[in-house]
DNA sequence: TAAAACCCTTGTGTTACACATTGGTCAAGG
DNA sequence: CCTTGACCAATGTGTAACACAAGGGTTTTA
């Protein structure tokens, strides 16, 4: 199979294969005429099993330390279980500066709604963002940490 | 003010304001004999004005145009609201996405609690992520789009 | 045989900064 | 006066996972 064609068979873009060749996920050989790359059932596994991955959450680095243990021999297992575990809440505080990021935005929806606008003098630039609650810890620093 | 200062007195890094200035969103003076950037009270308020919009989810783009339509003397509100309205659903989009995600990740751990790891061999790499659902349209494409 | 369809490699763009590097500048103490 | 530490500037790199364009060779097909 040529990369175009691997791609077909897994529902990804030509430009997926060519980016996981590059990242070392996939190990296709050479037609040693024209330098084409040429992949083989064992690869379209190897590119669903990268799907699957990648919907659960993956990143590339990491499933290439998954596809390096097993075609050592190790069992990714205990891998995989401990990376999707520490990654889990990560997710869910991701969502949650997203629903808070979401009510804010409606909240400034809401009360925008009658607020009229208003030209920009040189007090106010737009006094509907300038309405917003100051962000918090502004002024004097202690030592914070985001993220 | 010199740059550590205005970023002190906002509670940012000043890499942050420099990043700002490369971006056009302050246009601080310069001083003439070391060519340090100096700013006033107008470019604190400047400065806690792109905070507050970083805080709705405008992007440094935006915040820039909706600056830029200020300097100008024209009212950005309605450009604001236009912006923050047609944003709103894209964040659910995402918050949908990572719902999804997380419930994923949440059921695999769960159907993997009672699951033997296993050393790769020919047929499977890891079990636990093999025994996934096979991602939705593989195989044949027609027309689709994500995004 | 010529165009259409693919292939290759390399480089750029995407987001909002963080961080490192190199080198100049300033304020306080000895 | 000089050193030292804190700060400044400009530039380049890295981040995640590709998308896209460019320039040029290859294969397939009508």
């Amino acid at each position: 199979m040529k990369v175009s064609e691997l791609a077909r068979s897994a529902g990804v873009t030509a430009e997926s294969v060519r980016h996981y060749v590059r990242e070392g996920l996939l190990h296709p050989e050479r037609h040693p005429d024209n330098g084409y790359q040429l992949f083989d059932r064992g690869d379209l596994e190897r590119l669903r099993f990268i799907q699957r991955a990648r919907i659960l959450g993956f990143g590339i680095a990491e499933i290439r330390d998954i596809l390096d243990h097993a075609d050592h021999g190790d069992s990714p297992c205990p891998m995989v279980r401990d990376l999707l575990a520490s990654r889990l809440p990560q997710i869910r505080a991701r969502i949650a500066e997203l629903q808070a990021l979401a009510e804010r935005m409606e909240q400034a929806l809401e009360a925008w709604a009658e607020m009229p606008d208003g030209t920009p003098d040189g007090h106010s630039l737009c006094r509907l963002i300038e309405s917003f609650p100051e962000p918090l810890n502004a002024g004097h620093e202690t030592g914070e940490e985001t993220r």
